[in-house]
DNA sequence: CACAATATGTTGCCTATGCAACTTCCCTCT
DNA sequence: AGAGGGAAGTTGCATAGGCAACATATTGTG
């Protein structure tokens, strides 16, 4: 439709997400409409239907985005799955859902179901690809892998989501303390 | 040339000019090149031409504005050229010299003398604004009106300005407690 | 000085954005 | 039920911006 490369469509994309952060923590996802993106981001309305199909499409690009500017670089190079990388992704997930059920005001299931179906999927690629960049699952096949990641991911978010409905926000070390041992022993990782 | 009223256009105008404020404190006015400014903004260079003849005449755009958003409210409502005005215009006129001395890097003469004059040239007109809703030159003709908007205008670029060289930035009161006295000496509007 | 490199402007063509008008959909009120 | 109103999308046309190529200064360097 529109050349992603054109300094222009980088622009308004960026716009676009910018008012739309900035209007989540506002007025909360179900009260936004596309006019009023478009009016925040000094765009016009036509112009938000040239790069997103609605709100949900932006939400799902931001929820990513957001995602990628949190993960730690260490882990992004990890070349193992160490007791240290699994913590690093328990905080941050956990970090990451505190912010957009409190910050960003999640007021819908079909924004919750989103939101929580993209922090799943990118923390299982990101798992993923630490696995096979390691020997750590030393000639298993690409399936067990992938079959792997998938558990390690769900377990930690669903880690981070009990905790954060437990109401213990201020006590991730706990949740770590907890949530490392399962999934290292999962992965037949533990340490001696 | 161009629609100014085109939301584009605003907003490549705001681009240009936040893009050189930037680049002003970084590197200075004649350090500065259109290429510069053009990727800053994330604009194109043909872009800055189609709104600016050169970096002179952004200089002059963004001088002025700068003066505008320094104006207190107070100032440009004022019915009447009261001390508390005069001390206003002092103070603000002093620290815009600062600023665009030492924060700007007025680095060369071309410069120096477009943002000078601009200065007065701005000063004159909010002053003269002021004299001709008051009566404070009651009946006098429009002429004596702009000579005295001048003449004050100038007098208080000139202490000002003296004032930074001088080198005492951090005593505006000394520079207010001369300069007042003497501006409204000689609009005659001394008090008893 | 001469020569290269870089900055300044300009132009024609293409693409993205703005705009207005329209339809459709959904909600609310009576 | 039906009438109004606002939001969601869509469309055709006008305009601003991006790009590449060019010509012309200006600057810097041996």
């Amino acid at each position: 439709m529109v050349n992603q490369e054109d300094p222009r469509v980088l622009r308004t994309r960026q716009l676009i997400r910018t008012a739309f952060r900035d209007l989540l923590q506002r007025k909360g996802f179900d009260a936004i409409t596309i006019k009023d993106i478009a009016q925040e981001a000094t765009i016009n309305r036509a112009t938000f239907y040239a790069h997103f199909e609605d709100k949900y499409a932006l939400l799902d690009e931001v929820t990513e985005q957001a995602f990628h500017e949190r993960i730690p670089e260490q882990v992004v190079n990890a070349e193992e799955f160490t007791n240290d990388i699994c913590d690093q992704l328990i905080i941050m997930t956990h970090q990451y859902i505190i912010d957009f059920y409190q910050i960003c005001r999640i007021d819908s299931n079909p924004m919750a179901k989103l939101v929580d179906d993209k922090i799943k999927k990118m923390l299982q690629q990101t798992i993923e690809s630490i696995f096979m960049k390691g020997d750590t699952c030393h000639g298993a096949d690409i399936h067990h892998i992938k079959i792997m990641a998938a558990m390690t991911g769900s377990a930690i978010y669903g880690a981070a989501h009990y905790w954060l409905n437990a109401g213990e926000n201020n006590r991730p070390d706990v949740l770590v303390d907890v949530a490392r041992p399962y999934v290292m022993k999962g992965l037949g990782l533990e340490n001696p």
